[in-house]
DNA sequence: ACGTGTCTTGACGTTTACGTAAATACGGGT
DNA sequence: ACCCGTATTTACGTAAACGTCAAGACACGT
């Protein structure tokens, strides 16, 4: 279901993470939730953009790098020149994305490879008792 | 050209990493070189097991996982109860590998919009021009 | 014999991404 | 009025992954 606001404990048993992190990330200006008096109120915009960052992290990003992608997604530059160099940036994080999927293919491979010599250890020390 | 053996620096410039990284990577135990005298020697064994922590980090993988991975490739447990042990740890890295593939096609479905949206933008100028 | 370049081993410093503790502020229930 | 639970800010602490000296050890060419 989808709510108006959440509080910050609600995301942290959601996503499995500390007020602390939160609160870091707020202060690195990757997240703006809203205010009632100090405490912080989440919007579901804001939940979505804290998936986007827990997504960035599991990738291996530095806070730095989701910070340039999540804010590709906001921006819209009205000059030519600044979509041109906000394209030539997309594309450096796409090669970046294409090589980690890559790394990730050789190394399933290499895992799927252990799989099967250990099912095969496996299929002798069944023959041999 | 596969070589007999490459110095610490040959391997700095290949991966364009410092020595203090490949040493830090044999005090944690990733790697061994053998030795001439004090100097360390890298077999071909060692280049491409440096390869494989690259691409670990690349991933995201911290010094401790691509320890656990790269111990998979090597060790080969002659106990039916350690090879199921070894196939479950196996598996979990597996699958790990698996959400970070979906965290990329995910990113990539986004940046593919933002790229697109530019491009839009762009032929909006180029018309009104 | 002497410098030059490349290697070595410490060992302290730094950055990133938070952890953790202290002190304080509120709103709600009894 | 008082406590309880949840919120806040401030600030020092920490683990991981190296960076960056300093001080030597070798081999090599001249």
């Amino acid at each position: 279901m989808i709510r108006e606001y959440y509080t910050i404990t609600e995301l942290t048993r959601e996503f499995e993470i500390s007020t602390r992190t939160i609160r870091f990330y707020e202060d690195e200006g990757l997240i703006r939730p809203l205010r009632r008096g100090r405490t912080r109120l989440f919007r579901p915009s804001d939940r979505h953009l804290l998936k986007q960052i827990l997504r960035g992290k599991r990738l291996g990003f530095s806070i730095a790098e989701i910070s340039e992608i999540v804010n590709m997604y906001k921006e819209q530059p009205g000059e030519s020149g600044q979509l041109r160099l906000m394209m030539a940036r997309v594309e450096e994080k796409r090669a970046s994305l294409r090589q980690k999927r890559k790394d990730i293919e050789e190394t399933l491979a290499e895992l799927d490879a252990v799989d099967e010599m250990c099912i095969e250890r496996l299929a002798e020390l069944g023959v041999n008792t």
